[in-house]
DNA sequence: AACGAAGTCAACCGCTAATTT
DNA sequence: GAAATTAGCGGTTGACTTCGT
């Protein structure tokens, strides 16, 4: 991908991939000045880029511990489950994966997952009239935790949500992802909606 | 070997929420 | 409290790669 920046008296931020040397100077500048005050940054950095750009690119690439690719079984799992949990909520599933970035979690969704499961879902010489929970946007089924601390509370549609968000992005605690806590969630989940069919 | 289709993924865009002035 | 600014999110785009014919 090349830059499309033009040689016009304008001021044109550089758009496009993003080079070492772009790379490189951001880097130096977060570690001294730190990752707030993106425009600033962008600015004061010396790199023509607009303060978004700089954000993404640091969140997603440059950011110490950062993971890519070989998304394992275990993290793929997760996904999965948190997704049915969450709907597209690429960031919050991104927090409970650690080094994994809300975009790449997205990605590969897209490309990967969400294939696999209507694949699954589809049973053969059948058609699906309408998408399943899994490959349809943020629907997630009524649950309701007992009302004690730390409980996650999902009412309709997410804008009820009520998280302990101190306790769902603590990554101190993680031993396998945090699994038993999806685990419990969805057995609890899959309990109600048993109940409902009935 | 050549070409088109499909898949992948980095980056951008538009919007909303949160924070600051 | 209102307006302006900044941060963050999810959807989408488009360049590049891989695969199938």
């Amino acid at each position: 991908m090349a830059p499309k920046s033009e040689g016009t008296a304008k001021k044109v931020t550089n758009k496009g991939a993003w080079t070492a040397e772009e790379d490189r100077r951001l880097s130096e500048y977060i570690e001294v000045h730190g990752a707030k005050r993106w425009k600033t940054i962008a600015a004061k950095s010396g790199l023509n880029r607009c303060g978004k750009s700089c954000r993404l690119r640091w969140l997603n690439y440059l950011r110490p511990n950062i993971k890519r690719g070989n998304i394992s079984d275990e993290e793929e799992d997760l996904i999965l489950r948190l997704h049915k949990l969450l709907g597209n909520r690429w960031s919050l599933i991104a927090g409970r994966l650690p080094g994994r970035t809300d975009n790449e979690i997205k990605n590969y969704w897209n490309s990967h997952l969400s294939k696999k499961i209507s694949q699954k879902e589809k049973p053969p010489n059948k058609v699906v009239p309408e998408a399943s929970p899994e490959t349809s946007p943020a629907t997630p089924q009524e649950v309701v935790l007992p009302a004690e601390e730390g409980a996650v509370k999902v009412v309709g549609n997410f804008l009820d949500v009520d998280f302990d968000t101190d306790e769902f992005f603590d990554f101190t605690a993680e031993g396998s992802y945090g699994l038993e806590w999806v685990n419990e969630f969805l057995e609890l989940d899959e309990g109600l909606s048993l109940k409902e069919k009935m």
